[in-house]
DNA sequence: CTGAAAGCGCTTACAG
DNA sequence: CTGAAAGCGCTTACAG
């Protein structure tokens, strides 16, 4: 634990200049700065961070803010996540994970946060954690709408939900689907919300109509060992109970996905000869293990996060210049082979 | 952003009083309490959380060094992480990731780490990373074991992969099962290789020779597009094509199980009927979702994560008494529905 | 129970 | 290009 007056006392300079061939804010004589360097190889020296912190008032951390609660990773966390923390890197940043719960933060504060700046994933309407942030003068980005009273201006980044199902709904009305079941993700999110709005919207633009059995929404997480099978018994009931017609089922995520497919072998009906199936996200790599293969539309959640973090940077002046407050990622359908055409095999009769 | 000699003076009080108030190290009367915390309220302070690192040299935060590469959450790596991240929370310690890769470690140290210690996923031979935290004097636990050279003690987390390898063996042979097939990790990893002796082994002391074709390696994760479906090719390859007789599948993980589960279904076998799977860890949520529902191996990452925590905690002096350097934690067996008694179908014959 | 003062390990104008 | 000195915002013995 050498420090920097150990450095320049060895070395026979001032601390300043220990600084600076460290820092690189001024530049140095190669003399002097190898040196520095040798002494510091020699004591083992490294600038301390906190103390540098304290200084320059920046602790090179952003705070990635995570829903607590019943904790859990899709495939679009994970990969938000990823392009998170990688893009951070890229600035010199470390990414600090939070868990305010979303309600109830007891001791807001018991020290200020050690972030120069926040990224909230998940908002909830008046949402605590963008309170805080807004107190304590973070700068934050969240992903999804802010939907604060007294929040005016935030920056965000997120898919568009809404011209996503019209999208999808372009898809597969496209490939001669008209009876499509649609399982959505839990009622309370917004992006849920959006997207039921949006796929009843769609169809109707097409001259469809969507009855009530053809959405669903899954339940709240609940404790595992109650988790209900929900893609599963979803579609043997639907399809095979109440024998309705329905030719391509929408999944919100890959295991649902996968539940679907599961209850389609059930059925004796094979995908996508009989059902074709299209999931909203979702883990690549997962979705090509499958056979068949899942077509869906990859939301791009890494780029997601990456933007998440270039806004950030530009809110903490690390990135100049003008920019979009507010940044709409689109997302992209990926074709495999989960999803048939229906007016092709009618053509080959 | 207020600071501590603004509160000093509008409450009337030194600054040591108002940092005693905060701190809590030493009592303060009511009176002088409640005027500090009234002032810093009016004023929004909250200690710099900077400043005080520096002189209690504690940064309050806990590394979690995740290899970076090809970075992909399991649901091992999913739940270990919210244990972490739970129970450091609890000992009020904050999170910091960590993503330096596994190899080439460039620039080691631009400053030192703003962390009390750190939390090594996946060692791996010699690993870089340890050798850092070992050279910086940081304290780490592993989940696994370390095999750096000039390391000779260190703490660590871990299962018991030969024993609960052997247990489910025990497990499959004691319903009648002898011809198993067994989807393995990477076979670079650590836990594949205990897992792959310590399977032959249990075998082999219940009389059954374990031929070449009944273990497989799941391929290195390659680019996404590239994956192949292994547990899916595997299945339809050894039962389907080389017919061979194998009447229970080990399976690394829940989207490997997944994968084999598709396939049993489509060369129109029923699990448990004619074929069980049995999965080592994956997501308990997940495995209940599909149907059948998985019988598997829970290996217990959030206590994993929980107690490495705790043991860092202990190195720090946060935790007091004696402790284990290497904590142990027991897999679980969880009976579902994807096991069949070979034994009791034949009787009923 | 409270205060005055030194110090944590750096960086940063200010001079030269 | 380099140095001397002040200061970042706290905590902590030391006194009382």
């Amino acid at each position: 634990m050498a420090k920097i007056d150990d450095v320049a006392r060895l070395a026979k300079v001032s601390k300043g200049t220990v600084s600076n061939v460290f820092s690189q804010k001024r530049p140095t004589s190669n003399e002097v700065r190898e040196r520095v360097m040798s002494v510091s190889r020699q004591l083992n020296y490294v600038p301390n961070h906190t103390a540098r912190s304290l200084v320059t008032k920046k602790t090179m951390a952003i705070g990635l803010t995570i829903p607590h609660g019943s904790f859990f990773f899709s495939a679009f966390h994970t990969q938000f996540i990823n392009g998170v923390i990688l893009e951070a890197a890229y600035y010199g940043y470390r990414v600090l994970l939070d868990i305010i719960p979303v309600h109830e933060v007891k001791t807001p504060f018991l020290t200020s946060y050690p972030i120069d700046g926040a990224v909230v994933m998940r908002p909830t309407a008046n949402d605590e954690r963008i309170n805080l942030m807004h107190m304590g003068q973070i700068p934050f980005v969240t992903v999804g709408h802010v939907m604060n009273e007294n929040i005016e201006h935030s920056t965000s980044v997120d898919n568009d939900n809404v011209q996503m199902m019209s999208n999808i709904c372009e898809y597969l009305v496209g490939k001669g689907h008209t009876d499509i079941m649609f399982l959505n993700a839990n009622e309370h999110m917004t992006v849920s919300i959006d997207r039921k709005a949006s796929f009843i919207q769609a169809m109707k633009v097409r001259g469809l109509d969507v009855e009530e059995y053809m959405i669903h929404h899954k339940p709240p997480e609940l404790n595992s060992s109650e988790y209900m099978d929900y893609g599963y018994e979803e579609t043997i009931d639907i399809l095979g109970k109440q024998k309705k017609k329905v030719t391509a089922i929408i999944a919100d995520d890959d295991r649902t996905a996968f539940s679907v497919l599961n209850a389609i072998k059930d059925l004796n009906l094979s995908v996508p000869g009989d059902v074709s199936i299209f999931v909203i996200c979702g883990d690549n790599s997962m979705m090509v293990q499958s056979n068949p293969s899942l077509t869906s539309m990859d939301l791009q959640p890494s780029e997601l996060g990456a933007q998440s973090v270039r806004l950030l940077m530009h809110q903490l002046g690390v990135l100049q210049g003008d920019y979009d407050e507010n940044i709409i990622v689109e997302g992209k359908i990926i074709e495999r082979n989960s999803v048939s055409t229906i007016g092709h095999e009618e053509d080959r009769k």
